[in-house]
DNA sequence: CGGGTTGTCTACCAGGTGGTAGAGAGCGCA
DNA sequence: TGCGCTCTCTACCACCTGGTAGACAACCCG
């Protein structure tokens, strides 16, 4: 009853879908658990969004935006590349420890085929762009080990969303270990991980 | 009508539903699609498994045995620990290219949370103890970076797993372009990635 | 005050889901 | 031959899904 109007409303309901989305994944997320979460009525929810894939859509362009923000941020001061590579992992670590479904929302998108995942992409072509150049620059002054830039950037991807999402995995290769299954850990191994990676042969 | 019997018509079905579990989820995969697939009515799929989960649980145990198999195999020549890597890697990226749909079941199982993904990795416990205890005798010995070993063969098992199954990512951070896009050169980025990730500082 | 727009609801539906009940066909074995 | 077991089927069900139709209420603006 109570009418809370418009674009309020739809962001709490995009919020509480990709929740949904990223803990029960797409297929088994449902309209009337999402709207449950909300505080409305199936119904109210399918007036803001017609279909589900309508809600799917607002949530990939939301995720997206949002997490093009946050590594926009991370980049603004300038600094050598383990650096810069090391501050978009921490800032996607942060965003992910305010909002824990985020990441496995990521990469549901990615699960539910090219279409879908460049809806969320679509905010982060630029950065893409700007990172691939930023690569190769580093490869060029020998700063970073040679290779082609856009799969290393696929793969230090996976390496991170990998990291963030597959909390089930670690569980079972260190057992119920707080302290060495807790983000903090995880989040300086990866970065770890990622350095060593990126440092050239002769470094 | 064709009686096919027992154990053959086990195993048949529990391929299809790997793949059908990979591709869709396992929300998503139907038991009427499934039992389609192999040729059968649903009711006789219900029979060799009474549940749905009944049917997973299957599926978990016999991806597991299939990939512990593979990497035993893979491991059984001594090596030194990058070449030893490299091998698992390329283990594992075989049995992808012979079955696609079954990396992709994997990172389900690990989506479906540790109770699941613990049934398809007891196969595996064995396997992992020998990792963690050949990464410490690999640093101790100065071949390979120091960190935690069971927290670095996870970032190993995130980078490998994330590079087979986000296909859609990196077809949009690079385009629809098949030669970089293959599996192979994929498989070849993440070797390099890898090796590159545990090699030490010094060397 | 009054009419239109915006928002929320109840009632309902067709289709697909996992699962049950039980009939019958083919087989091995006495 | 005939009994019993294994296997496969048809028929059915209760439930949940995404989505439609339309009543009704609150608000803004003249």
């Amino acid at each position: 009853m109570p009418r809370t109007g418009g674009e309020q409303r739809r962001t709490t309901i995009v919020e509480e879908a990709i929740r949904a989305f990223g803990r029960e994944g797409y297929q088994g997320a449902s309209l009337d658990r999402i709207s449950q979460a909300v505080g409305i009525r199936k119904q109210t929810l399918l007036y803001y969004f017609p279909t589900k894939d309508d809600l799917l859509e607002a949530c990939l362009a939301a995720a997206g935006q949002r997490v093009a923000e946050e590594i926009a941020t991370a980049l603004e001061a300038p600094a050598e590349p383990g650096a810069r590579a090391e501050r978009v992992i921490r800032a996607v670590y942060a965003l992910a420890e305010e909002w824990p479904e985020f990441p496995m929302f990521i990469r549901e998108a990615g699960r539910l085929g090219p279409n879908a995942f460049d809806r969320f992409a679509g905010a982060l072509d630029p950065l893409r762009d700007r990172a691939i150049e930023f690569l190769q620059a580093g490869m060029d002054a020998g700063q970073i080990r040679k290779q082609d830039p856009a799969l290393l950037l696929f793969t230090l991807y996976t390496a991170v969303i990998g990291s963030l999402t597959e909390a089930s995995v670690l569980s079972a290769f260190v057992g119920a270990d707080d302290a060495r299954t807790s983000l903090r850990r995880r989040e300086d191994e990866v970065v770890a991980f990622v350095r060593a990676a990126l440092r050239p042969p002769d470094a």
